[in-house]
DNA sequence: TTTT
DNA sequence: TTTT
């Protein structure tokens, strides 16, 4: 089983940072990226590619990236599902970005790190649960959380009144 | 801007073939991919993945992979959004897939072409109008159509009862 | 079999634009792509990764990037091999573009094309003959140079005395 | 600066399993992979592409995959340099895989392991000395060996006759 | 809900 | 709605 995602693209707006309820960072955004062809109307459109990162490179892409920064993404396509308001599942296909990094050139808004790669470093926990450790062990109210995230982080949740343990991350 | 993704896993059920209206085949088909490190539990989960191709690889996808075929997909991520039955719009992430590879062996399922790499010949169209050319120019009484894929092949919407040129694809 | 290069890095010195006899465009360069992590000393080393771009795009790469220049790259790793100048087999591992984004701000450097992506336009001949097609069918007087390249375009034959169809591409 | 590479294809030959002298495994191998078009003759050619791993699944390899075993790598594209026997630089372009998966069905070649992943585990050293750290740092009386690997482990260096801490890897 |  |  392979899984490679490359993207090069903008953000189409700020990234957005939380903390899962253990102190792990997770940011997502959004990537918009032109095609390379035009559509019948000669015109060329964009794909808009949600991606996460975790950890280190979560915090920095919240310093360094905002809204319409070109940056490159190296990760896997990863799939979940969550309950929906009206109580059916939805499903959700985003890329879990392994290293991000940064193509804006130096100077150039005020990201001071051109060409950083926001690599996930060799110091953190095994690869093997780096999907749901964030959640911890303890206080397992809603125990699927654990094994898939239940909320959508691109669908807006922050207006929504929620407990430390019901956050998404 | 560049946006590549490369596959390899298992398909979760038989490839759908359909046609557009002019006549070109589109095959959609989910791949499950295994994740290479373990959940909390301990457990391996899969993502799944929709892929669409188009043309001549669609046809051979139909032809030579069914549930459970080992394939590999070269391609892009691809986003669209359609309206869903309840008005509000729904977003798409899929692969679209620009050449698909067989990876069973010779002799085991009905496939008879080991190997044989699905690609999208040249003697197509150009890649400017691939997404769109499918459903032709005339008659668009939804010519939102041309634009952005309006269904969801994955949404199963065979069963509805639709007109030639209402088809999805 | 799959066979899949991405690469963002800088060109190492300008381009090199070459026709082969047949007026077909190939341009090679090396890019230096610094890698994520640093040594034992704690320095930050590159890779330098000899990529080839054929037709159209590779008259957009001599046009639009120069030393310096960041670029992505998406295509195939290639291997030939061709007969040194001490009669031994001289083994060759390149990137053979398929398409080249240029990656670098608006009016920074001469380019004028921010972002844009110097595909292989839909308007070539197949695929199947991507590699060859450029030497022609007549004059082969050395006919094996249009099963493999047989010269190595980052070894400076520039210098060397070489008549037309001696060209390596 | 990105760098990414995905093959699928098969082992020219049984993979060489080599230590450092402090222990680290590497296993070398190349990957014939075949081109997915046909040349001016109608022939399919293929890229033979050496292929390197470190640690674990170096091991995972030399155990599991034999000459002719289908083999999918992810990882980098590397470059090094060494001294020629004729006292010339020789420069290498090879992949450094991350990871390796084994395609061959089970019961197909002495595999029990089918679609086993063989990843660099959680557990290893920061992968920020990933290329250095099996040559140790003691006994350094050839240093230059601690930040570029010296010699060809395609070039079969075997024969040689080398000390312990002579061997490139 | 989209970026230059 | 998921594959071996």
């Amino acid at each position: 089983m392979m899984n490679r995602v490359i993207l090069v693209g903008r953000l189409t707006k700020d990234p957005e940072l939380r903390y899962t309820p253990n102190g792990v960072a997770v940011a997502s955004f959004t990537l918009a990226v032109n095609r390379s062809f035009t559509n019948q109307q000669g015109e060329r459109e964009a794909d808009f590619i949600n991606c996460v990162v975790w950890r280190r490179p979560a915090e920095n892409v919240a310093n360094f990236l905002k809204k319409g920064s070109l940056a490159g993404v190296d990760g896997r396509i990863q799939t979940r599902s969550y309950e929906g308001q009206d109580g059916k599942r939805v499903y959700v296909t985003e890329v879990m970005a392994e290293s991000v990094q940064f193509l804006e050139p130096k100077g150039q808004s005020q990201g001071q790190s051109q060409g950083q790669n926001f690599d996930r470093g060799g110091n953190y926990p095994s690869r093997s649960n780096e999907q749901d450790s964030p959640f911890g062990n303890q206080n397992q109210r809603q125990p699927q959380r654990n094994t898939r995230l239940d909320e959508d982080p691109f669908a807006g949740g922050g207006q929504i009144d929620i407990s430390d343990d019901d956050l998404p991350f």
